[in-house]
DNA sequence: TGTACATCAGTGAACGCGCGTTCACTGATGTAC
DNA sequence: TGTACATCAGTGAACGCGCGTTCACTGATGTAC
């Protein structure tokens, strides 16, 4: 059958939508293509019309979650006080929501062990995002913050959300990602070099 | 055939340590048994005479793993400074021997999305090494840090770490590296609460 | 306006493969008599 | 001391299953005449 103009993009996004939740909730290595296309109301055999692999729709997910992430966060972080924007990271109801949370945290150590090509995607894609961060740390700090830096920071961030998720225990999670808070203001709000 | 005293012993061991390092280097779900035992000089048959499941078998390699880390760590921190110790684990080396190095950086994703009871084994055997380090901590700030700021600091490390991995550009990935050193050391030496 | 054909997203079965797990069997050694 | 038997780690084939990928086919729609 013939589509309208537009269905064909309309179902892509769909898929990478549904596999980008599926992926950051169960590890790409987890989910099979069936069932990312079952979930978007389609059969496996549609999956290659619109992807050349599976390590395509990966790196085609991270796309898009971190262009979205970066489209969110960027507006959010002018002006915002430091408390503000980590505390809303470093919350239990982002560690509870690991489908719809941050791709940086759900997927880091996976795509460390993919092909090149999807390392750069990732690393490439999450570069805007480290910039407004370096941009928004060097208001903070009232001096020049590095990406490296940032990148760092962004490190500090995510590593606590996965170290709280991996904490079956409640109350020694919560008090984890209350403890990641109160590093992340003291890197943030660091005005030099008078400590060290 | 029978064998002698200790063999069993012996053969469980070497499963827990292949397994341990294929884990980190590949990621558990990545891993299957035929390869292990294979690696380990046997066929898969043999597994479940000295495991009740692979499961079993992870819950093993995290426990030998986290205590042998912990025996290795807590004399080191004794007396050392902290860009010593940070700059250990910051190493081009660690972040490149993935299957040697740090189980916690390598797994700590993955084993969030496993059973309780394997999330459990995690934590109970990273705790004595967050201990270690919060009263390396204590030591270095001059005043008590909790368990839970020890925790966060692991986690800016292992954060750290990760991300470096999967950096695809050397030099960008030695970057994040040498900032992660940056951020541990003003952590590891802020002294009380005149910054925030 | 009506008819024949081209297009192409979607179908569903099949491919070889490796997974975790099970099980009947092997055979070297230790123990009992 | 010699023989029969019990032990049990290890073998290797098989189980059902889901994986990523391929492919001959379907059929509604747009286009050409």
């Amino acid at each position: 059958m013939r589509y309208a103009a537009g269905h064909n993009e309309a179902i892509r996004n769909r898929i990478v939508e549904v596999a980008s939740r599926l992926f950051r909730e169960e590890g790409i290595a987890a989910v099979g293509l069936a069932r990312i296309m079952a979930k978007a109301g389609l059969t496996v055999g549609t999956f290659y019309t619109h992807f050349k692999s599976k390590e395509a729709l990966v790196r085609e997910a991270l796309r898009q979650t971190l262009d979205a992430r970066h489209e969110g966060l960027a507006p959010a972080l002018d002006g915002a006080d430091v408390e503000t924007v980590v505390r809303s990271y470093l919350s239990p109801a982002h560690r509870d929501d690991v489908g719809g949370g941050c791709a940086v945290a759900a997927l880091v150590s996976e795509v460390a062990r993919h092909p090149r090509a999807t390392r750069h995607t990732f690393v490439a894609h999450n570069a805007p995002t480290v910039d407004s961060l370096a941009a928004w740390l060097s208001r903070q700090r009232g001096m020049k913050v590095a990406a490296a830096d940032a990148a760092a920071f962004l490190a500090l961030l995510a590593g606590t959300l996965q170290l709280s998720r991996a904490t079956p225990d409640r109350a020694a999670s919560d008090a984890i990602l209350e403890a990641g808070v109160r590093a992340a203001i003291r890197l943030a709000s660091y005005r030099g070099d008078q400590l060290s």
